[in-house]
DNA sequence: ATATACTTGTTACTTTTCGTAACCTCGTTT
DNA sequence: AAACGAGGTTACGAAAAGTAACAAGTATAT
């Protein structure tokens, strides 16, 4: 960023929600640990994308891989604190959408 | 989308934030309305993409555009109702920045 | 009248990211 | 040993983003 007031932490949250996916997956997550095939069958995205993603987010400490030697393997990713602690910003998205959406321009995703 | 309890107006919200530089975009209207070289001089992005982003946000009733003949033309952008509403989301991600993401992590963006 | 300056974009082109579908691995079941 | 199910990975074409040069409109300077 060129300016000096742009907070560089503000940065980087705002760029992790801007990257693609990484919204839909919290919030997928903010309603409990998920395994892999449950998170790409729920949401439009494909399993090349969806690893990529995980693999950031535990990487930027708001993901866990948990594997579970079940038959066959489970492996279920969950929010760690700083994931859940992103709750208020979903919460605060829906507010918004909720009051200011309407329904015309819901986009092609959901039709 | 796939799954049915996924709100429809939250996806679009989060689209909306998840758009690249929009989230940006915003935030620096939040501060007040904004010329066309003041957005693009604060924010690393091109006018190519800046000029994008406007149209779309306009179109999407976030900002508005208005000309003022001066000389040279001066043309200012501002947020709409729809737009200034946007700022508990903003506020809430700088929070959750400002308490989860430390200096280590802060990205290229910045440097 | 022509040239120059300033702001707000746009065009042409390259690089990065995304989307799709086929394929691989590992342990188990038949 | 062949097939199966979960969790990915690879290869490749399509779409979006980044970069830089240029154009339109208007006013002032020469």
């Amino acid at each position: 960023m060129k300016s000096a007031d742009l907070c560089p932490r503000f940065e980087t949250g705002m760029e992790l929600l801007s990257k693609r996916w990484n919204g839909f997956i919290i919030f997928r997550l903010l309603e409990g640990s998920q395994r892999f095939s449950e998170l790409e069958s729920s949401l439009p995205i494909s399993g090349r994308l969806l690893s990529e993603r995980l693999k950031e987010l535990e990487a930027a400490g708001i993901t866990t891989r948990t594997v579970y030697p079940d038959t066959p393997v489970r492996i279920e990713y969950e929010l760690t604190e700083k994931g859940r602690a992103l709750r208020p910003v979903i919460t605060s998205i829906r507010e918004w959408a909720e009051k200011w959406v309407n329904p015309e321009e819901l986009d092609s995703m959901n039709q």
